[in-house]
RNA sequence: GGUCCGUUCGUCUAGGGGUUAGGACACGUCCCUUUCACGGAUGAAACACGGGUUCGAUUCCCGUACGGACUACCA
């Protein structure tokens, strides 16, 4: 086997990809791309009740726009293809069967109906059930009944399942990169189910076949799948592949912003913010909101989705793909779960909106208006939004004249002297040509200067006569974007009706 | 209930036997400014608790509390 780094990002097509998952893909990304590995791509379709249309490609694409490329896998292809489960459904009951008759796996032809009597009768006395070495003895299994008596089954047709007989009395444990020495002893677990009664296999044995044979060198995922690496453990020991084994790194969980407990879609509706990477929309045919849609930056999520369980140890708090590539350690990971913090990731947004170049905001996002005059609205507003539509949305709001005027900058600063100078500076700027900043601002300073007026008192008064609000970007530049002609027809109507 | 994992400002976190416990977001104040925002400065704000080990523990060990995950023929 070769020491080629190889990960992968295992998910299910059960609908759109959570955020949590996006981060889990990141984080094998980039240690693949650090050690000069591969990043692949599977697909865990075993469930096929829970399989969702649509769902896959939704994968690939979310991947895609943050960044994260495919070496092998689904929709790339590779060595080991297929890469989607459901198509490599044959070969598990191979493997199955290989721990069958090695002895490490058994037969069992509980019902679901018999499991859950079980289940319930140990409740009902404070325990819990537990399918492994002190019960199999007394269920219905390839181990109580003779070996005729199960082929006698089989042939008949009887549903069953493969067991994994894990040992009586062991003490398992594994080295996890985030968590150290994590160990368990063999007589808490359970003896899983590897195969189920239609023939697929489960998570547990499809994802360590695939893993061994796929030759994947480090296992990354969420926490979640922690107590069931002891398990995945056992079954690279049943199969006598101990020794190529994949290191395990269980990542901490994306908790809720507020409260306890894992981030949850309810969490993202209640704060106002999406959890899926995109748009998605559901079997009912609502739209679920998505990262992209709402107007975070690609590479801003990056960022901030790097930062929620991972730190490189310094003061910087900015990183590109690359950067993060470069110092990204699976060592540095935390260990506690990090609660989800929306406000965090509109500061990177807003952080990489500004690095947008003008020319990118302005024809991306205001691709109506011609270039020149695009140019100089996205310079007014690009460092005092945080999304990009906000741009588009200032820029409309630019060329609709006012109908209200704020109250209370009206009260403070619309006097008898701010009426004055408004009134001269409308009355000069017919003859002004050159209808820019500058010159209008020129303007304005001769005006007032004879009217011995300070430039101060007015300037509100002027911003809420042209755009009815006391706030916003440089009133001159504003006034060279909205033109002339229209400045004049709104300082005529606000001396008219204020 | 059982198993496993975790716990530094409100949040994300750095640090690690002796520190004024550092940074970022958010928040307060001030500066800049035609206002708001940006930017700059500044302030308030944390080692869950109890034992041990030690000259000394936030740091190491053990408990407790709290939180989380898992506990399906789902992944």
């Amino acid at each position: 086997m070769s020491n080629q780094v190889r990960v992968r990002f295992a998910p299910s097509p059960t609908g759109a990809l959570h955020i949590g998952g996006v981060r889990t893909a990141l984080y094998n990304y980039l240690l693949a791309k650090k050690l000069g590995g591969k990043m692949l791509l599977r697909i865990e379709d075993t469930d096929q009740t829970r399989f969702v249309e649509g769902a896959e490609d939704y994968i690939i694409e979310a991947l895609s726009w943050i960044g994260i490329t495919i070496d092998e896998g689904v929709g790339v292809g590779g060595p080991h293809a297929p890469y989607r489960q459901s198509e490599r459904k044959a070969m598990y009951m191979d493997y199955a069967m290989q721990l069958i008759n090695s002895g490490k796996a058994y037969y069992a032809f509980d019902s679901s109906e018999e499991l859950d009597a079980m289940r319930q009768a140990f409740e009902s006395q404070g325990s819990a059930f537990q399918y492994n070495a002190a019960t199999r003895g007394r269920l219905k299994n390839s181990l109580t009944i003779s070996e005729e008596e199960t082929q006698a089954k089989i042939a008949a047709g009887e549903p069953f399942v493969i067991r994994l007989k894990v040992p009586a009395k062991e003490e398992v444990r594994f080295k996890d990169i985030i968590r150290d020495w994590v160990h368990v002893h063999s007589s808490t677990m359970d003896d899983k189910v590897l195969m189920k009664s239609d023939g697929m296999p489960t998570y547990h044995l499809a994802n360590v076949v695939d893993d061994h044979l796929m030759e994947i060198s480090h296992v990354i995922r969420g926490e979640e799948w922690l107590p069931s690496a002891p398990l995945h453990v056992l079954l690279y020991r049943a199969f006598g592949w101990e020794d190529t084994m994949p290191q395990f790194a269980h990542l901490p969980l994306l908790l809720k912003p507020e409260g306890n407990g894992k981030l949850s879609k309810r969490d993202a509706d209640s704060g106002g913010f999406p959890i899926f990477p995109l748009a998605w929309k559901n079997p009912d045919g609502s739209i679920a909101k998505g990262f992209r849609e709402e107007g975070y930056l690609n590479d801003a999520m990056v960022n901030f989705l790097a930062f929620l369980g991972w730190n490189p140890g310094t003061e910087q708090e900015l990183f590109s793909m690359d950067e993060l590539v470069e110092a990204f350690t699976l060592e540095r990971i935390n260990k506690a779960g990090a609660k989800f913090d929306i406000n965090k990731a509109k500061w990177f947004n807003q952080q990489y909106l500004k690095l947008r170049s003008d020319e990118t905001l302005a024809t991306t996002y205001l691709p109506d208006f011609e270039l020149d005059k695009a140019l100089k609205i996205v310079h007014l507003f690009k460092e005092r939004v945080t999304f990009p539509q906000e741009i588009t949305k200032e820029a409309d709001a630019l060329f609709v004249a006012p109908t209200t005027y704020d109250e209370a900058v009206v009260t403070s600063k619309w006097n008898d002297d701010a009426k004055k100078g408004i009134t001269a500076f409308k009355d000069a700027l017919p003859t002004l040509d050159n209808f820019v900043a500058d010159e209008i601002k020129h303007v304005l300073n001769d005006e007032l200067q004879k009217l011995g007026i300070k430039m101060g008192k007015v300037m509100q008064a002027l911003r809420v006569a042209t755009t009815g609000v006391g706030a916003g970007p440089d009133l001159m530049l504003s006034m060279e974007i909205i033109g002339k002609e229209a400045v004049i027809t709104r300082l005529e109507k606000a001396l008219a009706v204020l």
